[in-house]
DNA sequence: AGCACGCCGACT
DNA sequence: GTCGGCGTGCTC
């Protein structure tokens, strides 16, 4: 009678759509839009979404099966995240099912289990005295121990059974088909653990070798992988994916290896540690400045009327941002509704929760990505059950599970990581836009150095589907000035002599901070440069054999790596291509200004933060710490030592390579550049000490290094803007990054080719195609196919088409549709199509 | 993703 | 002939 519609967990397009199921009476009460059921699909049971309910005289009935359970006492989804969710699916290209799962934490990404009970048939499985078949007596025992244990524990899972039985697996198959015990699936949450399948070899080395040689022609595929596993041996159990990928050979393979006897695929369990707790000192409301007032009054009207509405908040660092949102929540909290922040995984800190702890308590849900996934779930939870009315979070905290919210606060909105560069690739500020429409909530977009995207979109019509009202604070809370910013030209330095990578200046003013005690922060913008390694002689640099770009040279372990595929491999002592012994570590990493300061100023004490020393849990923050408590002379690494600026006894802040990011392939590099040098000029001498900068530069005539030092937003924004309108850059268009990646190139090449053709003829016919450069509204570009900036991944090679277009005009659905026909088209299942929309990294 | 179905090549 | 591997298609 009744029929829910499902979006099942099989992350695949012929099954993106929703599939019907029979309610059965006695969980009519428990399904409602958004619940998380376990359903029949095909021969087995899995994970599913309710999507829509209806009364079911449509359709045909007869073919479909019932909800087997419900899987949680509350529905984890409210309609209105499923309907975002389908939003979701829409502007991201990405499958319904993948967009459901990122709003979920992932203790409850369930997996089917199978679960063995007694059966009907009334068969006594053995009689001890039984004369007849003697000869059975050891497998009827098997029989009658398996039959006892399920019988004392009523329903056991089958993983239970064979870690009991390890021979069980056949014997309970037979058993089955006899009907003295019976099979059922149950979806099963994995909670707390992290587990990965794995590949061992189950026999020694060299038998392994042996049964190598008489392995039948037949199996091929099997004995590739067998002899994969060989050569990789001390790597072993390694994790299954990986075995696939590198092969590209399917698991069915590797399953059959399994059954023989051969390998052993087993899970193995990845740990995390537990987040400590911590005493949060409770904060009354500041009183706020003049400036601060307006911008309260202004945004708080419209939270107490619970409008929707979207406000740019455009403050200098240091403005009181965070007052404003603390008061604005405070309102939004009173009048019953509830408030999410979202902040840049990386600012996300101990210190940042604090504020939020301090002035709400308890009230406060924590998303960060660091915690286990049982303290996620349980912190989910609280939102979900209603026990909190503020979650402060990374990006996905976007997806609340609040009933009723009335404020969204986008701390640092131009962040690029607020894109996630995973599917479903969204961005945050879209989905929190989005989001806000659904509910009437207000949304506050905080920055000192706004996206472009939004700041133009605030103050005009743009291609940007929100428009903003801009709110600015242009001076500080506390009346301080901003710091003197002085640019040094690496050029002349060069010039005169000075081949050290400190310029006179920053090595002066180096030498006066470590006579008067005070501390310095150096900022190494390394994005751009590496450490990779070249030949002086011949020009050799040594490259990933997997991926084609440039190992990184790792001096604690004295070996090369790949930072996308992980390779790893020694480092040469001799050029591999002439044989000369001028090969050098070149660039300038982290580790290398360390030693460089050591060299210059003996005795100094650093700590260097970088992706090295801060992998482990909660190392960020101690070396954070340890600063603050004067341990250090000077504080050293790339663009996350910019979260260690507010510490008053720093005084000088070096950025040792400001410009390295400019020459990136990117049309964001100016951007990103002015707002790294910002946030680091705006930060240092906070408190009573002033502050000095020094920026080091071999382009200083480039606006984004002469506004940034100028503490000049506007002009900034006016430079770049020209720059991109000329160039059909967004705010002015927006853009669709399509990747087409394959193993063999010349098939990838045709294809690639073969894309590009098709959105050309297909925009043409729709009379979409032209050149962005008339002024008509409606207008599709289509760039490439071109080599992607990593022209091999994963022994995948990568073609890359850009789609730029404006208007009203469906290009995200026009892009998805011309990759599936292509997928359609070819046969080969080799080909792979990932289509980004609004991509941040053009690289 | 799994799992059945069915074709096709290696070996008794 | 038969067995088993590996491509194809479907799942309410």
């Amino acid at each position: 009678m009744d029929i829910a519609k499902v979006i099942v967990d099989v992350p695949v397009r012929s099954t993106d759509r929703p599939f019907d199921y029979l309610i059965p009476d006695s969980l009519k009460l428990w399904i409602e839009v958004g619940s998380r059921v376990a359903v029949p699909f095909g021969p087995r049971t899995v994970q599913g979404f309710v999507v829509s309910l209806e009364s079911g005289e449509t359709g045909s009935v007869s073919r479909m099966k019932p909800i087997v359970e419900v899987l949680d006492l509350l529905p984890p989804l409210s309609p209105e995240l499923v309907e975002l969710g389908d939003w979701m699916s829409q502007r991201y290209a990405c499958r319904r099912i993948s967009a459901l799962q990122a709003m979920l934490p992932t203790a409850l990404k369930g997996k089917a289990e199978r679960l063995i009970s007694l059966g009907d048939a009334e068969e006594t499985v053995n009689s001890p005295g039984d004369e007849l078949f003697p000869l059975f007596l050891e497998a009827d025992n098997e029989e009658q121990q398996i039959t006892d244990f399920v019988r004392r524990h009523g329903e056991v899972s089958m993983k239970l059974l064979t870690r009991t039985f390890p021979e069980a697996a056949e014997t309970v198959k037979f058993m089955v088909r006899r009907g003295v015990l019976a099979e059922s699936q149950s979806i099963k949450d994995k909670m707390g653990k992290k587990k990965l399948k794995a590949v061992d070899l189950a026999i020694g080395l060299s038998a392994a070798r042996e049964s190598l040689a008489g392995f039948p022609a037949r199996s091929a595929r099997q004995k590739e992988v067998l002899s994969f596993l060989i050569d990789m041996e001390a790597t072993l159990p390694m994790p299954l994916k990986n075995v696939l990928s590198v092969l590209q050979v399917t698991a069915g393979t590797v399953k059959a290896l399994e059954d023989k006897g051969y390998i052993e695929i087993s899970e193995i369990e990845v740990y995390r540690d537990p987040y400590q707790g911590r005493d949060f000192k409770p904060s009354t409301p500041l009183p706020l400045t003049a400036e601060q007032e307006v911008v309260y009054k202004r945004i708080v009207g419209t939270v107490e009327q619970q409008m929707h509405e979207v406000f740019l908040l455009h403050g200098v660092t240091g403005s009181g941002k965070t007052e404003i949102y603390l008061q604005c929540i405070q309102r939004c909290v009173e009048q019953g509704r509830q408030a999410v922040v979202l902040v840049p995984e990386i600012a996300l800190t101990p210190q940042m929760v604090e504020r939020f702890k301090g002035r709400f308590g308890s009230g406060v849900a924590v998303m960060h990505s660091r915690l286990s996934v049982g303290e996620r779930y349980d912190e989910w939870r609280k939102i979900r059950e209603g026990k909190a009315m503020v979650a402060v979070g990374a990006r996905s905290a976007v997806f609340a599970p609040f009933a009723n919210l009335g404020l969204i606060i986008m701390d640092e909105e131009h962040e690029g990581s607020y894109k996630q560069e995973e599917n479903p690739k969204y961005h945050a500020r879209d989905v929190a836009v989005r989001r806000a429409e659904q509910g009437g909530a207000v949304v506050i977009l905080g920055s000192a150095t706004p996206s472009l995207e939004s700041y133009h979109a605030a103050r005009s019509q743009s291609d940007i589907h929100f428009s903003p009202i801009l709110l600015e604070m242009p001076s500080r809370a506390l009346g301080n000035e901003l710091p003197k910013v002085a640019v040094v030209d690496m050029r002349d330095e060069l010039k005169e002599g000075n081949r050290s990578m400190f310029s006179r200046r920053l090595h002066a003013a180096l030498v006066s901070r470590l006579e008067r005690g005070e501390q310095t922060v150096l900022l190494l913008n390394r994005r751009g440069f590496s450490t990779f390694v070249m030949c002086r002689s011949c020009g050799y640099v040594a490259g990933c054999p997997e991926c084609d770009i440039s190992l990184t040279y790792h001096s604690r372990s004295d070996n090369l790596r790949c930072h996308y595929c992980g390779h790893a491999e020694p480092a040469p002592k001799l050029c591999p291509e002439c044989g000369s012994e001028h090969i050098r570590f070149f660039g300038t990493g982290t580790q290398r200004v360390e030693e460089e300061l050591g060299k210059l100023f003996p005795g100094i004490r650093v700590i260097r933060m970088d992706v090295d020393t801060t992998t482990e849990k909660g190392s960020h923050e101690k070396l954070l710490n340890q600063f603050r408590d004067k341990k250090a002379d000077v504080l050293l690494g790339t663009q996350m030592v910019a979260k260690g600026l507010d510490f008053p006894d720093v005084t000088l802040v070096g950025v040792i390579t400001a410009d390295s990011a400019l020459n990136l392939p990117d049309f964001r590099a100016a951007e990103k550049t002015f707002q790294l040098l910002t946030q680091v000029a705006g930060r240092a001498g906070r408190h009573q000490l002033p502050g000095e900068v020094v920026v080091q530069s071999y382009t200083p005539e480039h606006y984004s290094i002469i506004h940034a030092s100028g503490h000049d937003y506007r002009s900034f924004v006016r430079d770049e803007l020209k720059h991109r309108k000329e160039l059909h850059y967004p705010p002015y268009c927006r853009l669709i990054l399509v990747t087409l990646s394959h193993e063999q190139l010349p098939l990838l090449l045709k294809l690639a080719e073969n894309y590009a053709l098709n959105i050309q003829g297909k925009a043409r016919q729709l009379r979409w195609y032209g050149s962005l450069d008339k002024l008509s509204s409606d207008a599709l570009d289509l760039l490439g196919p071109v080599a992607s900036p990593l022209p091999r991944l994963k022994g995948r090679y990568r073609f890359q088409c850009i789609i730029k277009w404006r208007g009203a005009i469906d290009a995200i659905g026009l892009a998805r549709q011309v990759a599936e026909e292509l997928e359609d088209s070819v046969r080969d299942k080799g080909l792979q199509i990932s289509i980004d929309v609004d991509p941040q990294m053009l690289m």
